[in-house]
DNA sequence: AGATATATTGACCGGTCGGCCAGTTAATTA
DNA sequence: TAATTAACTGGCCGACCGGTCAATATATCT
């Protein structure tokens, strides 16, 4: 490999690296995916990754770490530039989130990969977007715009449960009868939940 | 193995294997897992799992079928002692399977490595399933006891993918702050989903 | 320019993988 | 009871696994 005049770049090396057993990793999970492929689809050798990160699963870690921190990067910056919290703000970042998980079925996977793996290490990170979520939510209940009998916390975890299963399960509810497109799911999903956030009479 | 004098009871020795076999792969996933370890598990020569199951593949594939189609019986049977359908009907089914999915959390595994695969077939068991629970929907909307601008098969999908999600998220957020118990979450849960079904004055 | 550190390679190691096969033992059938 | 079938075993195979190591080529530093 690399028998060519090219200048060696460690960086981009480890880069690409990571990038193939990104895409491995995600597609296939931890235990059914070898060296060998991530090497090939890398174009270097194994020995060579070995010397960059150690082992398969040192690399497998920093996979999912970037990948996370990757996600809860751009989740927080949805929720700092929010306007003030009303049901108007949630039903977009509800939205939002279920686009952004359209748009990235690899967090998806990655996400129930480690789930499996009883893994609590991505959960970690985004407990402190749940906590800024749920904070909202709270603000909302106190200017009675949301019902107040409810747990914050849970009412970001259903519609972060809501999302995540709908993608995750994908393969399992599109073939069942009369069940619509994303977008169909979406507002569907956003008339209950929306409604049965709003105080009662 | 087996130099005692018991007599050979092939049903029970396949069974012995199939129980091995779910408990692996339902914990570690079929990549993960090796034909010897189902073997010491099940008290049996690695061969004689080739003799009556063909191949590790193919052990697998009948595993997940055997788990898919016991817990489709189960909801099939829950399903058809039920009486007329209104809300409250909802209200417990949807009580009930959240409860199966708690006392039952090799399925919500099974399911979650399935998901992963990309395998369809468990999802095309349970179709008939959620036909039946979306006619059921239907029905109420068509006496006015919940709301008719809803797809019934996506009430279904919801609250089948909050519950599962729940379970299959646990080590995700167990540790978010403010999530409390199961039932706390099922109560909130019933809470939010049930009044956002109710007609609209 | 020379010395040092790092990136990169290919060959190799012990071990495990799924699967196969010849042989033995127990149940079934004729 | 003899013959046939099925259950079951142990050993073996080639392939692949993750990881190591010595050697080499390219940067970087003095």
């Amino acid at each position: 490999m690399n028998t060519n005049t090219a200048p060696r770049d460690p960086d981009l090396t480890r880069e690409r690296i990571l990038a193939a057993a990104h895409g491995l990793f995600v597609a296939k999970g931890f235990a059914a995916v070898s060296m060998r492929e991530i090497a090939a689809r890398s174009g270097v050798t194994k020995s060579l990754i070995h010397h960059h990160f150690g082992s398969k699963e040192a690399l497998w870690e920093l996979v999912k770490e970037r990948a996370i921190a990757a996600y809860a990067e751009g989740q927080a910056a949805e929720l700092r530039e929010a306007s003030e919290p009303d049901a108007e703000l949630l039903r977009r970042g509800i939205a939002n989130y279920f686009r952004f998980l359209r748009d990235n079925p690899g967090v998806v996977r990655l996400f129930a990969w480690t789930h499996l793996d009883d893994d609590p290490s991505c959960g970690r990170l985004d407990a402190e977007l749940v906590q800024l979520g749920a904070e909202r939510i709270r603000q909302a209940q106190a200017r009675g715009l949301l019902r107040p009998d409810v747990n914050p916390a849970h009412v970001v975890t259903m519609f972060v449960n809501g999302c995540t299963q709908w993608f995750s399960a994908r393969s399992h509810h599109s073939q069942w009868p009369g069940v619509g497109s994303d977008q169909e799911y979406l507002d569907d999903f956003l008339k209950i939940f929306m409604e049965g956030l709003l105080p009662r009479p």
